[in-house]
DNA sequence: AGTTTAAGTTACTCATGGGTAACAATATAG
DNA sequence: CTATATTGTTACCCATGAGTAACTTAAACT
């Protein structure tokens, strides 16, 4: 079950080719309409804060991006941490779908952490995760800081349960599960903060030597 | 070369046992002190920062922690951000200092870096190094900035050639000396944010553990 | 002693930015 | 073609918190 704003910034180029939108828009749903917009104010704000960080962005900031003033923003959001929990369930969503495939795969547990790392690296490529990666954690409303850190926990849960089924099927070496699965997801997640899709490096130099530190570590033994 | 900042929260344990603390004090030269308490803001300030997030601790809450008013705090800091910088400068004089005894090592690639990891989950339990770990990066000043990027790369990149080292010397399987370094300081910085030393997790098995993935991997070969 | 310097205090200024009230335009429906 | 939600705007309020000025107290040196 992946993810519900695939082709949100395709509205750009939808926006340059034909001149009366108008003539679109109709074909849309109204509460579409409002979901789309409000992805592509995830999308401005969570840029935003990728790059100048949460605190030193302001809601003028993001609604100058949106090319609005921010009363508006209001219509879509409910406060200015309302943006990182709408990222943070976007995150969610994305992350536990990849889980649901992996862990539905009727191979050991080896295997499954193989699917899960090539799926994370690709997902981590994302504004909107990132945004939720680097964000998570600051929460003013004590209940939302309750919930992220739940479903932060849930996930870490389920990587641990992958590399536990795999210590039990043999495929995977003895180890501690729990400590093994929050170096990897700090490995992983780390990734977010400095690796650029336009760089020089690519996709599978990346998941190869991520896969080769994992599964074989680095020291020789020849 | 270690740490100047040592034994400075014994100060609190020196105050409860001997009642005039004036007949200790004439025994520092003013200076002495005046680094004495500088230390102590920082320790203060880093514990808060790491609790609740730089901008959400203001300059009061530091400066109740540490039990005097908020101007007097800037008798020994510029300003806010100032507080960051010095304690990058700690950061940095530690984490060079251990980076020096480790390459002074005679031995390959793969037991300098072996030192270089029970060493560094040593450091990363100091809230000082912590505090720099979690802010590094926001920066006000550009200056300022362009300084702690470039003191973060050094650092990456002597790792790197320990990397390279061992990849030279044969003690490391032929990889990419970048990525690798990059995704071991990330999982031994996410230690920073998780690793309390009071918790159940003793030292010795979460370093066994760090090594176990970084030498061997998990993949169960047998 | 008594003068100087370090260390700390109270009482402000002032920019920033989140959030709102009241009003204006635009689209959808009947 | 009017009536009514839906979006959006301009103009404001106000809490917070960084930084400063002016003044007081404590320590140190000769």
């Amino acid at each position: 079950m992946g993810n519900n704003i695939g082709g949100i910034n395709r509205i750009g180029k939808t926006h340059n080719m034909i001149k009366k939108v108008k003539l679109l828009k109709p074909a849309l749903g109204r509460e579409e309409k409002r979901q789309l917009k409000l992805d592509a104010i995830l999308r401005h704000a969570a840029a935003a804060f990728m790059e100048k960080g949460y605190y030193k962005t302001s809601l003028d900031d993001i609604a100058r991006l949106h090319k609005v003033t921010k009363p508006t923003l209001y219509y879509y959001i409910r406060n200015k941490e309302d943006i990182l929990i709408k990222c943070e369930a976007v995150a969610s969503q994305r992350i536990n779908g990849l889980l649901d495939d992996v862990t539905a795969l009727d191979d050991n547990g080896f295997a499954q952490l193989k699917k899960f790392i090539e799926g994370y690296v690709e997902i981590v490529t994302d504004d909107i995760i990132r945004c939720h990666i680097r964000h998570r954690g600051q929460r003013e409303d004590p209940a939302a800081r309750e919930a992220s850190l739940k479903m932060h926990r849930e996930i870490e849960h389920r990587v641990r349960e992958i590399i536990g089924r795999g210590v039990a099927d043999g495929s995977l070496r003895p180890c501690n599960p729990t400590i093994i699965a929050i170096l990897l997801f700090d490995a992983l997640n780390g990734i977010s903060a400095w690796y650029r899709e336009e760089g020089d490096l690519n996709h599978e130099e990346l998941v190869a030597q991520v896969l080769l530190i994992v599964t074989e570590g680095v020291k020789n033994k020849a």
